[in-house]
DNA sequence: TTGACATATCGCGATATTACGATATATTTA
DNA sequence: TAAATATATCGTAATATCGCGATATGTCAA
């Protein structure tokens, strides 16, 4: 019935160093602004254009911009060019199950 | 076999509003610093006293009374004094499925 | 080529965060 | 009471973050 070999690495424990500790206050600082969660959150369902973004966010397209180039060089997102728009879209699969995390605990 | 009314909400599609994001922002960006996931990591393990924290993060004891303050600020722990010592401890229960989320993205 | 549209980048001022040293408070012991 | 220990608080300077306006780049259509 275990199939261990196949069991995810989130089953198994895993240690935390001070570095591991610095990666990850850097990139939770990245998660921590309105705007930028709210990105993520779109983001997972589907791909969206910087317009779109800015639109959904309530903000002009040079600071979404900003915003998904800072995910983007953290390894979040992803873009590419289609026509005159660029799409962005996750990159980093963990996002999920932090997003989930978040709403369990803000969601309602 | 499926008890729907026992699932937890964990389970249960949940919306996130704008003030859900500006929250959950606020709560991250508490999240976001080396330090202070690392005692948060401590703390799901036990309770200890603030110098205990500080020296595990080589970090003088006021500094590390701020971060205990800024987290318990916002409903992360709670602390009660022993004689001398105050002992911290997680009262946010949500941080377990976070810590789990950070584990498995940055552990070794 | 020119103009319109979409996105990206830069500089800057305002605000927030951080760690530090000094000092204050609380508790126990001599 | 006085000293020692543990924790908390305050002011401050260095640094980081943020949003904005201006400008640049890239793409398409007239």
């Amino acid at each position: 019935m275990s199939k261990s070999t196949t069991v995810s690495n989130s089953k198994r424990q895993k240690r935390l160093t001070p570095e591991a500790f610095a990666q990850a206050a850097e990139c939770l600082k990245v998660l921590a602004h309105p705007h930028r969660l709210q990105m993520i959150h779109m983001l997972l369902e589907s791909q969206y254009a910087v317009g779109e973004l800015a639109d959904a966010c309530s903000v002009p397209s040079n600071v979404a911009s900003e915003h998904l180039r800072l995910m983007q060089r953290c390894g979040f997102l992803e873009s590419v060019r289609e026509s005159r728009n660029v799409y962005y879209r996750i990159s980093e699969p963990h996002l999920e199950n932090i997003m989930r995390c978040i709403q369990d605990r803000f969601g309602t």
